[in-house]
DNA sequence: TATAGGGCTTCCAGTAACTGGAAGGTCAAG
DNA sequence: CTTGACCTTCCAGTTACTGGAAGCCCTATA
């Protein structure tokens, strides 16, 4: 299978996929005249990936994650404390998110937003100095 | 005023100072030695975009606020217009985020971490092709 | 058979916002 | 006069791609 093959059935960009390959994520191989030649097996690895990706694992995760996928002694408890890690980099950031969602959503309510130059907006901004 | 105190009196890095004059953001005077030589109103200045970062604002946001702020005829509507679209960006995330965490704490919620195999967060990632 | 197109290849550069480190000038204290 | 803490600039690396250039390969059609 050529790579825009891969990209349609995998949803991934091309480019992406020849970047996977560049990091070792994937090994595809090449035919007679260089085209890469993705089995199904390269697939079922990229897919895996897209998934992994989408629900935020970073690319270091990914790796020990396609790891782990391929390792069929594995102990679920090592996948298990990958996700409860990344749970809580998620966690995190929605914290931190969500703390700014409030101090925004209550500066954009308290300003008039007419032609007038004040703003609570920039007041905030310049105070918390 | 050198550039260690500015960094003390803002919180911010040394190197992040320097960075912000490299693009731009602001522009202190020079000594005789070649130090940089703060004004109060770098530090105001330093201390806005602090602020601002912290609220999330990118770079690019960061410097229409400063020149909002330094606009003293400006319109405070343009300064929600800005702060809106963030809050709308930040909204975006959070939706994404959230998603994430809701499948993600599932997954491990259902996987038993132990020392076999079988692991549903895997299978999720492997199915979802 | 020549050629036009689309797909494939590699490599280089750019993105956001810093951060780390090297090499070297400056200043105050002892 | 030396030591150590500053300061300077410049270069490289970070994350996960993405865009683009230059050029080979393959197929179909005139």
């Amino acid at each position: 299978m050529n790579i825009s093959d891969v990209a349609d059935r995998t949803g991934l960009p091309v480019k992406t996929i020849r970047y996977y390959e560049d990091i070792g994520l994937i090994s595809p191989a090449r035919s007679a005249n260089g085209y890469r030649s993705f089995s199904e097996s390269d697939l079922h690895m990229l897919a895996f990936l897209g998934r992994a990706r989408s629900l935020g694992f970073g690319i270091d995760a990914c790796r020990s994650l396609l790891r782990l996928y391929n390792d069929k002694s594995r102990a679920s408890a090592d996948v298990k404390k990958l996700a409860q890690a990344h749970l809580a980099e998620i966690d995190q950031k929605l914290a931190e998110l969500n703390q700014m969602r409030d101090t925004l959503s209550h500066l954009v309510d308290t300003c008039a937003g007419n032609d007038r130059p004040d703003c609570p907006i920039l007041a905030d901004l310049a105070s918390q100095a």
